[in-house]
DNA sequence: CCCGCCTGTTGGCAGGTTGTCAATAGGGCG
DNA sequence: CGCCCTATTGACAACCTGCCAACAGGCGGG
């Protein structure tokens, strides 16, 4: 006659429950820095005891630098098909393209770049950096420089740091509202050619 | 015969106990991140009781912002007595200076520049972002614009977009090697150039 | 259909951290 | 010399994190 009692929990696979609190601890990380987040939060609100957190993630610390890397992780946007043409008119193309899937997950790419608690993060700067070195690769590819040797390193740390200079004008145009889509478009094509043309060209040319 | 017992503790006046704890948060903040110090340590390293740095700071956080407002002030490179001459010429000259100043300081630039360089933290945000604007008019003035009228917000939106790369690419020169002071130089006078003559002369000129 | 085992999950403990506040004592001044 | 102002201390309460032994969901063998 009486049911057997309900479950008070339900038993899932590692996987599934590790994907909850990770998007649990996304949205938290995302809307308050690192320390205004505590575990028994996150716990509270993922529906699950504190304790396994620490088991699935190791450390409040781990799981932070796990959101991070989750995401790091933009949808690419399609290199192959790009027009042939004028250099010019080759990074006009994909800057259009890079732009249109910034603009598609900004809340995603905004909460990606503006990651970084506070303090220098050696973990993060890490992670920081291989996101720079995929998106280097990428730009060398477009603009059809991947087989470049001669002072390739260079080329690519200049790239790098032509990425600081992206992600600080995707916010002027997302978050300030100070530059039109349109005004950071002619911004990064015409660095970018310069970079590649006048720097990169006067060094190795 | 019994001299008098020496005291515990010496009394300071209020400004120099809060330089003392300051200049000690600063190196250790410097030397690691946010949540790796602990007041406790801060405490002893000052040779305080932990309890009187609440009292001049209220919190650890707002410790850690008055940190941040300190290391963002860095000496200005003058800017009086530039040579005069052509557009590419006053830039070189502004931003030979400008890296002097930053190789001389560079522990203290890259703790400012590391600390959050992209934070999610509005406070740490808004510190960095009234550094920019700073920058910024330093710039106006260098390259002789500082009365533009016309798109000077987007101008200045543009220049500090501009200081995201140059953040970025003195890291490379300093942090990871990958970039000579030359080539930073070379990198930064061309793009600043650009961005005055083609960007804004395109759309302003 | 029931039982036993594997392992996902819990809950409480120990050490450490932060902010507060009443009490203490340095040292300048009348 | 002694008073008084206030810089400074030390202890307390609340909280947080990492750890771990114990518990129980639910699948597979008998």
């Amino acid at each position: 006659m009486t049911s057997e009692p309900a479950p008070r929990w339900r038993r899932l696979e590692p996987d599934e429950r590790r994907a909850q609190i990770l998007a649990c601890a996304r949205r938290l990380f995302g809307e308050r820095h690192y320390e205004a987040v505590s575990t028994t939060e996150l716990a509270r609100q993922s529906g699950v005891a504190r304790g396994l957190i620490n088991h699935y993630f190791g450390t409040k610390r781990e799981l932070y630098l796990a959101v991070v890397r989750d995401l790091m992780f933009i949808p690419e946007y399609a290199v192959e098909r790009l027009p042939r043409g004028t250099l010019e008119e080759r990074v006009a193309a994909s800057m259009d393209r890079f732009l249109a899937v910034i603009e598609r997950n900004s809340a995603m790419w905004l909460a990606a770049i503006g990651t970084g608690g506070y303090g220098r993060d050696p973990d993060v700067e890490r992670i920081m950096h291989e996101a720079d070195e995929i998106a280097a690769d990428r730009i060398l590819e477009t603009v059809g420089l991947a087989g470049t040797t001669a002072g390739r390193e260079e080329l690519r740390a200049m790239i790098r740091s032509f990425s600081g200079m992206a992600k600080a004008a995707t916010r002027e145009w997302l978050v300030s509202r100070t530059l039109t889509r349109d005004q950071v478009h002619l911004l990064l094509c015409t660095t970018q050619v310069a970079i590649i043309t006048q720097v990169h060209g006067t060094l190795f040319g």
